[in-house]
Parts: structure tokens; sequence; C-alpha cells
DNA sequence: TAGGTACGTAAACCCTT
DNA sequence: AGGGTTTACGTAC
């Protein structure tokens, strides 16, 4: 009977004289692990290299299971044989061997594991069959039963319908010393993990060293809700959580940073204390791979479970936070209250709570593992995950993998069509593509300014032009084979840029686009946040691996035969919104910016903004058939009225700023006369500015738009700042992206300000806190930039009037005819 | 455990004087 | 001291 399931975690070995590929699978009925003997492991070559490639894998004595000439092709034509392997080690030695002797090997890359899932078209959801093999004995002494079921002699086959197997979720977060000691375990989980019935809805419990009479004082009872386990020692600690999550039905780890601190401490204490970090569903102690650039950071493998980390799940997800810290994550998705962020301080705080209140220190504990939880309930970040891993095969612990994406989904089509795939590095050449097209602007204060944007500008691209890398190949072969001398003949063509040709039936990017299309659609339709964003980001990467040379499909002439045309579009368009009267002040990438005039109501502008949208969609249709004999899937949307814009020149100049603008955004469904104030690239959203600057630039720039007077604001602003009323707000906050050794060229201010404070750190015997790149916030002073913790000198209030307010306030002011130093009467920078 | 390019700004650096 | 150039950072799309 076939049975349905989620692929949590694949993976390859070899055994004795074969391939094993494990699947850890999650079903409805629970957890199942896969196992798939005798595979083998495949590259290809040319054929016509085939006798002398055998002749040297022979001499070499690495053993090859078979080899077989396929009716396969490169992209440059050559038939290719296909080498097969029984195991890894045979697999890798020959690719070695082989390169050494100058015979090209391709597709070497792909593991066996996930060639044997891309050929069969599955991604996560699988439907199988196989023998039951689960016995007791197959189990180590660390789990008293099985909690897995376990088959052999595997078929399998893509599953049709997406599964919903759910996935259980345990928050783990652990409380230790400076030096690394632990102190407790926290877990949480709104998850049903246990077989016994929970009294309480939720599953929350610390693991903590020691016992609960060691406090000074009498124990309050605040915590009775918590359930609370006391251990000895570290060691007792360990082997405690150990059976506990022997005991629980987890499929996923969540935490915070919680791979490369908290579970590679948990494996560091272990390993201390021999104790085996059996956290595997099948007993076994988890397998750390280390990150070939960074030796820092490292992924973990458990066995029939898989962890995620809060932070690199957001960023996948395109959330931008200025501090991934998750104080500042959870106070602003949750608008939980921020606790204090004094690295000091905390430290001490809980190491006092570990001698002295440790009830305080579970809840504190918890309290951070019930912070990761909402913030994953939110942001519907285990949503996301399984879906991108079911939309494109990559395991759902995958940090990235756009390329690997793509790999997936492309190459089982390419070939059924006949072709092998390039190997990286095959398609450079010396044509660089342009990113997208950033018009010069025109600058000004405007009313009644229209942004009008293609949706999915580049994969509508795609989609149209059928831009593809064996459409390419194809393209250019119809081509060569017809009249090599007589060009632009497109019947069977598609012309893109850079002497690109593209094939009108054969490809599969556009398919893959469009599928994927309809899919958001759908999503959209049901409101599904997470899927839709899951999906937009799928299809958005598809373009930059094209364009990136870390993909083995890079070709510039698919890149730049997407953003040339794009350029082409967006200039077009512009043209004919002009043609029609409107004045485009701006435009970037997909988007364009049309001053539709000063005295246009709110319903005469959104009017005049649908009929360019529909003027111009009707225009790429016919435009793309008359030219391209192509249907246009480029689809541009009214989609903002400023009724108050401000496009600022360039610093010191009379050009227009690009990237750099703010307005008054007006409600289009018209039911409401609120206004939004935007804005874009400018000092408000860049996390380097002080407070100060920004609430400055908002309040500032609202009476502007409103016609409201503001000298008075200015004035007592700068009178405020100097007299220190607006201390607090004066902190700069920037990042060092390096090592602080490494800033030899130039020391910029943020980076001495981080030497001096770890200088004194030295002095004061303290941990350095900025040698290896990180955060610092810092003043500036009448001394030059202090970090806030080291503070010791006056601010230097001119300095902020001159480079924060002043700055802010000139971008907008000559709009309307002042300056700030006419209003504050201040000439500054002459003393 | 490989998505991209375009752009503005501040301040340091470097060279000439 | 002044002006041009480079470095560093953060952002738009």
């Amino acid at each position: 009977m076939t049975s349905s399931g989620f692929i949590l975690a694949k993976q390859v070995k070899d055994t004795a004289n074969a391939l094993q590929i494990t699947l850890w699978v999650k079903t409805n009925q629970g957890s199942t692990k896969l196992v798939i003997d005798d595979e083998l492991a495949i590259f290809f070559i040319e054929t016509s290299y085939l006798p002398y490639a055998l002749q040297v894998l022979q001499k070499k004595r690495i053993k090859l299971a078979k080899s077989s000439s396929l009716n396969l092709k490169t992209f440059q034509h050559q038939k290719v044989s296909a080498l097969y392997f029984y195991t890894l080690r045979d697999f890798y030695q020959a690719r070695d061997v082989l390169k050494l002797n100058n015979i090209k090997c391709f597709e070497d890359d792909i593991r066996p594991d996930e060639r044997y899932l891309m050929e069969r078209f599955i991604t996560a959801d699988i439907d199988y069959v196989g023998n039951d093999i689960t016995v007791n004995g197959s189990c180590t002494h660390a789990v008293k039963k099985p909690n897995y079921h376990a088959l052999n002699t595997i078929k399998c086959k893509s599953s049709k319908i997406k599964s919903t197997v759910h996935l259980n979720m345990l928050s783990l977060d652990i409380e230790c010393s400076m030096s690394g000691e632990l102190y407790c375990i926290g877990l949480y989980s709104h998850d049903t993990l246990t077989q016994q019935k929970l009294s309480k809805d939720k599953y929350q419990r610390v693991l903590m060293i020691g016992t609960p009479d060691c406090s000074d004082k009498i124990i309050p009872k605040k915590c009775e809700h918590i359930d609370m386990s006391w251990h000895k020692d570290e060691k007792a600690l360990l082997v405690a959580f150990v059976e506990e999550i022997q005991m629980l039905d987890v499929d996923i780890f969540i935490g915070w940073n919680v791979i490369n601190f908290d579970f590679k401490l948990l494996q560091k204490r272990c390993d201390l204390h021999h104790v085996k970090f059996a956290i595997g569903r099948d007993g076994s102690a988890p397998f750390w791979r280390s990150n070939r650039n960074n030796s820092d950071q490292h992924f973990i493998e458990i066995a029939g479970r898989v962890v995620l980390d809060g932070i690199d799940l957001l960023k996948s997800a395109t959330y931008s936070f200025p501090s991934f810290s998750l104080d500042n994550v959870a106070s602003t998705l949750l608008g939980i209250g921020k606790k204090v962020d004094d690295v000091d301080n905390r430290m001490d705080e809980i190491n006092y709570n570990f001698k002295h209140d440790k009830e305080k220190l579970a809840l504190y504990n918890l309290e951070d593992c019930r912070l990761v939880w909402l913030i994953f309930e939110k942001t519907q970040l285990l949503e996301f995950a399984t879906l991108r891993s079911q939309l494109t095969g990559l395991a759902i612990d995958k940090v990235g993998g756009s390329v690997a994406a793509f790999t997936n989904l492309y190459l089982p089509k390419l070939h059924r069509a006949g072709y092998i795939a390039p190997n990286m590095g095959d398609g450079e050449s010396d044509l660089v593509s342009p990113g997208g097209y950033v018009m010069d602007s025109t600058p000004g204060l405007f009313k009644n300014v229209l942004v009008l944007d293609f949706k999915s500008l580049y994969p509508s691209i795609i989609r149209s032009f059928k831009i593809d890398p064996m459409g390419l190949i194809e393209g250019l072969h119809i081509q060569g084979e017809a009249e090599p001398h007589i060009t632009k003949s497109n019947k069977d063509v598609i012309l893109g840029f850079d002497g690109a040709l593209f094939s009108r039936e054969n490809h599969f990017l556009p398919d893959i686009i469009e599928k994927l299309w309809q899919e958001r659609d759908k999503a959209k339709a049901q409101s599904n946040a997470a899927l839709s964003q899951a999906i937009k980001i799928i299809m958005n990467s598809f373009y930059g691996v094209l364009g990136s040379t870390g993909c083995r499909f890079f070709d510039p002439r698919l890149s730049g035969s997407i953003t040339k045309r794009s350029h082409e579009i967006l200039k077009t368009t512009s043209k004919w919104i002009e043609d029609k009267g409107f004045q485009v002040i701006y435009g970037d990438t997909d988007s364009l910016f049309v001053h539709v005039g000063e005295e246009k109501s709110l319903k005469e502008s959104k009017e005049i903004g649908l009929e360019l949208q529909n003027v111009i969609n009707d225009k790429w249709q016919m435009l793309l058939q008359d030219k391209h004999q192509i249907k246009s899937h480029l689809e541009i949307e009214f989609e903002t009225h400023f009724t108050q814009f401000l496009m600022p020149t360039v610093r010191g100049s009379d050009i227009g700023t690009k990237k750099r603008y703010a307005g008054l955004v007006a409600d289009l469904t018209g039911k409401s006369t609120d206004t939004k104030l935007i804005f874009k690239g400018l000092e408000s959203v860049r996390t380097d500015w002080t407070q100060l600057a920004k609430d400055f630039q908002q309040t500032l720039y609202l009476m502007v738009f409103n016609k409201e007077p503001f000298n008075d604001y200015i004035k007592e602003t700068v009178a405020k700042t100097l007299s220190g009323h607006f201390d607090d707000k004066l902190i700069y906050r920037k990042r060092i992206r390096r090592k602080l050794s490494e800033y030899v060229k130039n020391v910029p201010p943020h980076v001495k300000a981080a030497r001096l404070a770890d200088d004194i750190n030295a002095k004061m015997g303290k941990p350095l806190r900025y040698q290896k790149r990180g955060w610092i916030s810092y003043y500036i002073t009448l001394n030059g930039p202090q970090a806030v913790e080291h503070l010791n000198s006056p601010l230097d209030y001119d300095f902020y009037i001159d480079r924060q307010l002043s700055t802010v306030a000139d971008a907008i002011l000559p709009f309307i005819g002042t300056s700030f130093s006419q209003i504050t009467d201040k000439q500054l920078g002459l003393f």
C-alpha cells in the first residue's frame, strides 16, 4: 500500500560496497526512515574520450560499475557517455583522476541522493512503498523503543498532492556562563510532542542545574506553571536533556542562532563529559559539517529531525531588520517590550540569577524560547520553509540555495530533452550584462505623482521572450543550420541581445515560471502570504542565477537578454507616457514616476493611472505580437498615487537624485482620506543616521508637504539639541563589516570608536567586543567618535546640527525658497 | 550548503601647494 | 588648506 509524506532530510553514504540513500520522511503515521540500497553514482564524459577514460580508470584501479553511451549530448552537441560507480569514494576518485588527465566530467557535482529525487521530479512530497524493517534491535540503547518506522526496498514517486503532514516544532534555548558552562536548557512548544495527554495546552519545560531550595530566599510561587526539572550537575543535565528529547516526537528544533550557538555548545559540553549527544530519532549523535569558506559556521544533521534557525529563515523570506537580535526582532514583529541591550549587564544578571534566583533565570530562558516560537507563528516561517522545499526540492533547513533550486527544477527536464548540463564556467565570456535601468530624475516638489510598476518584470520577460538556457542553444543551432550568413529570420527563433536567439518551441524556464505564476495567483486569492512570498522569491531568483557565475547555466546572453530588454521596455513605456502629454520624472528598473499635473483631483489622478495602465498593457501586447510574434506577459500596474512628492537633488548640485525620494501616498481604495508618509533611500530609512535626523526629517517633510509653518520647529529642534535635550537621539549605529584589524586603508569613525572602546576594555580586563565584526553604537564628541558605553567627552553638538539637521533640512527647503542657515541664522562651518 | 547591478553619501586618504 | 579619489556602508529594485 502506498504511503505519502514529506521529506525532512536526505542523505547518502557508502556502505561496504554500495551506495545507500536514506530519506527521513514525516507521514501522518509518524516518522519514517526510507532506506534505498544499491544505487549507483553517475557522471558523464564526452563519448569520444570514453576509451581513454576507461584506460585511465583501469590503470588507477578505480572500480567502475558500468559505462554506457547515451542518447544525450552536451550544449556543444557532443555525444556523451555515463560512468557509473558503486561508491562515492570511487566516484570522487574517478572524477579527480579524469580531471588530472584533462578529461572533462559533467554533472560530477550532483550528489546521488539529490539526483535520485531530482530525476523522479520529487521535491519534498513523496509517495512510496517498501518493506517494513522496523525492529527493536535496530535501535541503540539510548532509544528504549523505536519511535519511527524503517523501510527498505523502496519504490517511490513524486506525490501529486502537496503534503499537509504536520511537523512538530520545539523551541530551544540555553543559558550558560561566559565561558560556556551550562546553567539551564529551555524547551517550549505548542505541538503535541508526547503520547501522554498534557494537562496544559503547551509544553514548556526548563532543565536546570541545582536544587529548588538553593535559593537564598523563600521561593516565590511565580513559576508554578513552568515544568522545572532539577539536575545535580552539568553532566546530569545533559543526560536528562538527551532522555527528554528521546521521549519527544520532535521534527524541527527552532531557535535563535541555535545551530552555531546552542547546539554547538551542547555538543561541546557532551564531548567534555563523555555523554553521547544522542538526540537523533535512531539514537545517533548529530553529524557536523563545516562550511568551507567559514570555519566558524557549521551545519548540523540530526537523524530524523531538522534544526531551523529563525535568523536565517527570516533572511531567506526577505525580512530585514537593523539588528537581528531576538529582542529587536521580537519587539518589531510582536510589539513585545525591549529588554536592556547591555551585554555586560545581561551576563551579570544571568550569573546572579543562576546563583540566587533560578526560577527567574528559568523564566527568562523560557521567555526567549516563547519569543522565537511566536516569531515563527507570526511570520509563518515554517510554512514558508515547507513550501520552498515543496516547490524547489531544497532541504527544508537549507540556507540560500537559489542555484540549487534552479538546478533541481531544470536538470531533469533537460535530460529528457536530450542534453546534459554544462559545467560551471562554461558560459563565461567577456560580455557583461547590465542591471536595471535607472532614469535620470527631475528634481522638484510635486503634487500628484503616480507610480506605475511592471509586476515581476524579469520573470515576465523570461516568459514572453522565452529566455532559457536550452532554448538559447537550440535557437542558435536552428539559425546555424539554416543559413549561417542570413541572420534574423525570426520564423523559428526569438531575438535576444548580444547575438542570442531563443527557440520558440523548446524551452523549460518560461513554463516553470508560468506554473509558479499560477500558483502565486492562487496563493494571493487565498491570502496565503507565506506561499505568495515564497513563490515570488523563487521566481525572482531565476534571473539572478542566470547572471551568476556560480551557476552552471550562467551565460551573459541570458541575463543580458533579460536586462537589456527591460531597458528597452522602460524607455519605450516612458516615451508612450510622455507622448500622452504627461511628464515622467523618474524610473528605476521596473517603475515609472509620472507627474500628472498639480491641480488634479484624487479621482482624476486615479482615472489617469488606470487609463495609462490599460493603454500600456495593450500597446505591449500589440508591439510584441507585431515585432516578435509572441504573446506579451508584461503587466504594468498603477500602484501608487503620491499627492505630494519630493525628488531631491544630488547634494551640492542641481541634478536630480536616484534611489532617494519621499512623498505622501493616498489611499487608492478611496475608503480613507489618510495619507502615508513614505521615504525611500533617504536618511529616515538608513540605519546609520541618528534618531534625531530621522525624527527631524519625518516631522519637517510632513510640515512642508502639508504646507504648515516649520520655522519654529527647526529653531526649537536646534535649541533642544544644543541644550542636551536630545542626547539619547544622537547615537550613531553602524556595522563593523570586517575584522577590526582589517581596516588598513582608511579608518572610518565607527572603527575609531570601536578601537578606542576595545582599548579601554582591554585595560579594564573586560572581554573585547569589536574585534570580529559586529555592530557599534557611538557618539561624536569634541574628542572624536566614542562608543556609547565608554563616553567620557562632551558631545559635539555643532557637528550634529551641521551634519544631521542641516543636511536633512537642506534637501527639501531650497524647493520652497529657504534654507536651514537662513532660518537658524547660523553660519555653520565658518568658525 | 555560489541570485544580481545601480547608486548616493560621508569621511578618510592622497596629492599638490 | 583645498580638491580629487578611494573606501565603507547602506540602500533600491
